[in-house]
RNA sequence: GUCCCCAUCGUCUAGUCUGGUCUAGGACACGGGCCUUUCGAGCCUGCGGCGCCGGUUCAAAUCCGGCUGGGGACGCCA
């Protein structure tokens, strides 16, 4: 059966290049009905840290990543300590100051790497290498084959960073009779300018893009996309879409530039390809996560709102700022209003007030067909009278359709804003 | 320094294996236009690329070599 694994080290959150790397292998899985493994390398018992496995574990599962099984290094101590002694046994390691060392009995090795192909070793940076430290804990690369070896691990998917690890590996397994598995290594990520990822922008959490009202489909949907491709110009693709197409074949080798102009705008497309109950329900979870006052906004409200701003959001923590007006008892103009405040439409503005406080089922059709008429009455051009109106009732200048904003915020609000610019006006 | 990987628009990529159908296709970003009460969305449209040199061939983005450039690895971290 195809087994593959996601071996994250609890040493801090999971970030973007991790989670891509555990993308990939989750699809691998699913696509070819193999299992996919969660191995815990919490070897460094300092470093390891709960909250981290905690926030990794959470990280998978809100981009639905899901896993068969899940495994602890630090419950397997004994499993390496006694493999590295059958190697001593073997004469292929000895100890020193109180550690193994394994003896790199190197010649010429070969890679079949099934993204980059066959790739050849000429040399190793090293002769040997400590496989259990002096205080008992086994080093990377010794826990890493013993584990693949032992969990059946048919084919390691991971990051290029390991591809030369990979000759120093197939040493320990040839010398421990293991079989080999298949490898495949991943196109790092780079950084937006194209060079290094650097910890400032690589170390984002996952959580981080959450907190910042990034959908997990639309993140999921660009990692896949970052060094994989599925013809036929095809971009948008849901998880089971994916899961469908991928073929590891079609991975390419290249680095590819985080692009958060991509993300973004992939974002905004989920956002409002959403259904507009789907959505909503995220808003209002996305609201209730970062303890905002809107979060217990009625849910029918809140909808009426969201459907607003459904095709102007890039993220989910824009909507709070830009439909507060909706749910504040009151309006604030904004500075960019302020060229706009400068004409003052008193009069006018008092007739519309009228006019709209006739409209009985202060619907959008009715109000549009009442200001309509109200600005040819008046011998004015419609944008004259929208735009100071627009301030009134949202302090802004841009937003929703005028008519659509006045039937959600309802007359005694439009009606109370509209007499609030009429006196502000007189004040000046 | 040693070893390894990679190389198509600014970015993500299709095409490269099986050379001609590629005057290189799509998407993001950017420019122009339409729509329109603003913004956004939508629609139309433009800009822009096979890193360089040489070889093979009737023919090269596609095959070969070199160069240059970028990335990665060389911890009792993982």
């Amino acid at each position: 059966m195809l087994r593959v694994r996601f071996a994250p080290s609890p040493t801090g959150f999971l970030h973007i290049g991790g989670a891509r790397t555990a993308l990939f292998n989750w699809v691998y899985a699913r696509k070819n009905k193999g299992e996919f493994i969660l191995r815990i390398e919490d070897t460094d018992q300092n470093r390891s840290k709960p909250e981290y496995l905690t926030e990794i574990s959470e990280s998978l599962k809100w981009l639905k990543i899901d896993w068969d099984q899940i495994y602890y290094q630090s419950k397997r101590f004994d499993i390496y300590r006694d493999y590295a002694q059958k190697l001593i046994g073997k004469g292929s390691a000895y100890k020193k100051d109180e550690a193994i060392f394994f003896k790199y009995n190197f010649s010429q090795i070969e890679v079949n790497d099934l993204i980059r192909g066959k790739v050849t070793f000429n040399e190793l940076p090293k002769d040997e290498e400590v496989i259990i430290k002096k205080d008992g804990t086994p080093g990377y690369n010794f826990s890493c084959c013993i584990d693949d070896a032992l969990m059946e691990i048919s084919c390691v998917i991971r990051g290029e960073d390991h591809l030369s690890n990979t000759p120093k590996q197939i040493l320990i397994y040839r010398a421990l009779d293991f079989k080999i598995p298949d490898f495949a290594h991943l196109p790092l990520i780079l950084s937006p300018d194209g060079g290094r990822l650097s910890k400032r922008f690589g170390a984002t959490a996952i959580s981080e893009y959450k907190k910042q009202g990034y959908l997990p489909e639309s993140l999921a949907n660009y990692f896949l996309l970052l060094g994989w491709s599925p013809g036929q110009d095809r971009e948008i693709l849901s998880l089971s879409e994916t899961k469908e197409l991928f073929k590891l074949k079609d991975v390419n080798k290249t680095g590819a530039a985080f692009s958060l102009d991509k993300l973004n705008w992939m974002n905004a497309y989920y956002i409002r390809n959403k259904n507009i109950d789907q959505l909503t329900k995220e808003i209002q979870s996305f609201l209730v996560n970062q303890k905002h006052p809107f979060a217990n906004i009625e849910y029918g409200r809140l909808k009426e709102v969201v459907v607003l701003f459904q095709t102007r959001l890039t993220t989910l923590s824009e909507f709070p700022d830009k439909a507060n007006f909706f749910f504040s008892q009151d309006v604030e103009y904004l500075p960019e209003a302020s060229s706009v405040l400068e004409n003052k439409l008193s009069q006018e503005m008092e007739t519309l007030k009228d006019k709209l406080s006739q409209i009985n089922g202060f619907r959008k059709d009715l109000i549009e067909e009442k200001f309509r008429k109200t600005a040819k009455d008046l011998d004015l051009k419609v944008g004259i009278l929208v735009h100071p109106t627009r301030v009134a009732l949202t302090g802004r200048r841009k937003g929703p359709g005028l008519f659509e904003t006045m039937e959600v915020l309802g007359k005694e609000k439009v009606l109370q804003r509209l007499d609030k610019l009429i006196k502000y006006w007189e004040e000046k």
